[in-house]
DNA sequence: CAATTTATTAAACGCATAGTTAATATGCAC
DNA sequence: GTGCATATTAACTATGCGTTTAATAAATTG
């Protein structure tokens, strides 16, 4: 519509024609929680397409609104990418680390390192997508922010406990504790994120994450010495 | 004469003598070949920014030239990624698997995939990084390519000798042939693409490729089942 | 050394898409 | 009802993409 000098609402609203598209204006029934909604469209399309490739108007097409709302609602791309991030992807992140009993015995914490990312997993599918894109990719998006603030804490810690099991002999000589992390990570959120792959040219359908666990464990309990081999 | 138009170029003359400079009109003599610095300067900026986000424009300007001259030689943006794919990317990877002795014995060929490996990441730093954004992630421009032409033909020549493996005891039993693939994968691929995170906070200037690569000896020897008699 | 071919750039075109702003219909308090 | 706050969209402006065209200078040919 071209602008008239200062077309009253009154006016507009007496020349209107009956449209398909949904008109400018306060919605009619009071809408559920919309917030939470664009948040989860946000990240469907965050795993889908990478942070960096998402748009805001592929967003708000997967939430069925325009994308003035979620400049609405969040202010910028940024803001909203925070929000996402901290509501979102920090909580599971924040969640694999408390199932970590980094004070018991080295055979229970391999044990649950293993069955927490596959509980993680199973709770968040999107997980390992975003998590290869977003961090492992370089230049991802969340690189700097999941790995200053979360990875230095568990690494690390992984890494200081298998110094200490190291010493104490319970774990293998012949390991570099902290290659010990990266392939711990490499067994679990690797396999996660190439199942689409694999699953496309094995077949695969006997493999469950069970199946998948007790491998990995299988592998793990052997490889590192903690079977009941001296 | 390089391909630009129109696609009736019957007479293949060998490749001329490129140069760059500044100002229009043909450069000066003793070019060195330009051809190859532009597709390294393009898989420069795939690996960089990933090969969905990178543009014509700023793989000029990676190689120090403009976008016209990009369509000059490789016509238009599609072309010149195959051309890349063909010519980098897709030997790498025929290379590694004419390296693997899949009628030796298993753990020839467990050693060899691992030693393998290593190679590739040595000779090839970038590959890691690329493979990563572009075969493992959803989406990515490789995938399709490199996995419905070259993986089936590895992880299931693999899949196949370990089946034949367990069936005459020489690899334990409790792991699972087909997932045994994906977690060598992980054990070597996965190490190698992140180890600028766990390089950023791990003291490891001690790690070079051969720590790594016993490190992983290690724990794949014994996980296995294929070391010294338990 | 003139004519032609080859290799390169500058500039512009058309198009898509980005994030934001201004307008506006509804709900709610008085 | 009137006025203000809320929720939503249409429209705008910016930018940047890949591509193409025309200009141009060196190389090559005769």
């Amino acid at each position: 519509m071209p602008i008239a000098k200062k077309p009253t609402a009154v006016h507009r609203k007496a020349t209107r024609k009956p449209r398909k598209r949904r008109a400018p204006g306060r919605p009619a029934a009071a809408s559920p929680e919309l917030r939470p909604r664009l948040l989860d469209a946000a990240l469907a399309c965050y795993v889908r397409e990478g942070i960096a490739a998402t748009t805001l108007r592929a967003i708000a097409r997967e939430a069925g609104v325009t994308p003035a709302l979620l400049h609405y609602y969040f202010g910028d791309a940024v803001q909203l990418r925070q929000a996402v991030v901290a509501e979102r992807v920090l909580p599971v992140v924040d969640g694999f680390r408390s199932m970590l009993p980094l004070d018991g015995g080295l055979a229970e914490l391999i044990a649950a390192f293993v069955a927490g990312i596959a509980a993680l997993v199973g709770a968040h599918p999107w997980f390992p997508a975003l998590w290869v894109r977003e961090v492992l990719c370089e230049g991802g998006a969340l690189r700097e922010i999941v790995l200053r603030q979360f990875a230095p804490q568990i690494p690390q810690a992984l890494a200081a406990r298998f110094v200490r099991a190291q010493r104490e002999g319970v774990l293998a000589s012949g390991l570099d504790p902290r290659l010990l992390v990266v392939s711990l990570m490499g067994l679990t959120l690797f396999p996660a994120a190439s199942a689409p792959i694999w699953r496309s040219f094995f077949a695969s359908d006997d493999i469950d994450a069970s199946v998948l666990r007790e491998h990995t464990m299988a592998l793990l309990d052997r490889g590192l010495g903690l079977g009941g081999k001296p």
